[in-house]
DNA sequence: CGTTTTATTGATACTTGATATCAATTAGGA
DNA sequence: TCCTAATTGATATCAAGTATCAATAAAACG
């Protein structure tokens, strides 16, 4: 919440498109800065409509990039789009709050030992897996969002 | 994979609409058998396809009711549309192979048991939880779906 | 520093998935 | 059969996202 320390998630972000051969624009730079200073997961609509100054193209091939080069999860959890927050852990799950929709990250070892013994039962080999808890929020629990 | 038997499914989705005190047209009937007879999942657009001479509208409008009343289940597991299966089991989740797309469903009592031993740990109140698990599927491994 | 090369930008048009509208139709009860 | 309300589906519209491509800007080079 505080922003009294240089934070290294920047440098990653960055580092995702130079990684990438990627220039680095002052555009870029806009929509990374924007990225940052989410501290929830966001829209790519909600970065256009934050950065009037970038073009929609632009905003939608950024985030597209940092995907691809892993520094940014895609939740698919909405009907309408999809979010997108900075991935801090290596592996990991996400919270969606029903009520606000805040989004947040976990990790369990419990879940990739599940994931082990599961191999027996399924038909195939497992490559992956995706894991979203819905929760109610602690500040939604405590009425915060009552006006909604 | 055989039909053989009679097939309690098939009820259970017009028993699903009649439930929500829908009548029983034509357009639907046609979306509901070919629904049936889908035993992978579908996507919205491939029903349309897949029947012309029913209304894009009320195709999306059906499955929207079938969602509702649970007898589908949702998966927007993909960059485009979402998919829709029948929902067979109670509470399940979901393995998806990523080579051809197939889903299928499984159950795991661990899954669950390791939502309430979440409890703790999470920021809030769990009310539900999604899984997929990505896998490349028996028929891809044995090289059936080379040619794509 | 200026020139050159090449990636990048972004307005626009387009594609796709999905919903709203609403006159015509049809289901199903009286 | 008739009546009424639910349903249909062609069409328009919306929303998310991508392709196009001339203009622009980054960075490499001299």
């Amino acid at each position: 919440m505080t922003s009294d320390t240089a934070n290294p998630i920047e440098i990653d972000l960055f580092t995702a498109l130079e990684d990438k051969g990627l220039r680095k624009t002052s555009a870029r730079s806009a929509v990374l800065t924007r990225i940052e200073s989410a501290n929830d997961a966001f829209t790519a609509e909600q970065l256009c409509r934050d950065l009037p100054e970038v073009g929609r193209a632009t905003v939608y091939r950024t985030i597209r990039h940092l995907v691809d080069a892993g520094a940014l999860c895609k939740l698919p959890i909405l009907d309408g789009a999809p979010m997108y927050s900075i991935a801090r852990v290596e592996h990991h799950h996400h919270t969606i709050c029903s009520k606000c929709g805040a989004v947040g990250e976990f990790r369990h070892s419990t879940v990739e030992r599940v994931m082990r013994s599961l191999g027996k039962e399924i038909d195939g080999e497992i490559v992956g897996h995706r894991m979203e808890i819905f929760i109610i929020c602690n500040q939604c629990l405590s009425g915060a969002n009552d006006g909604g």
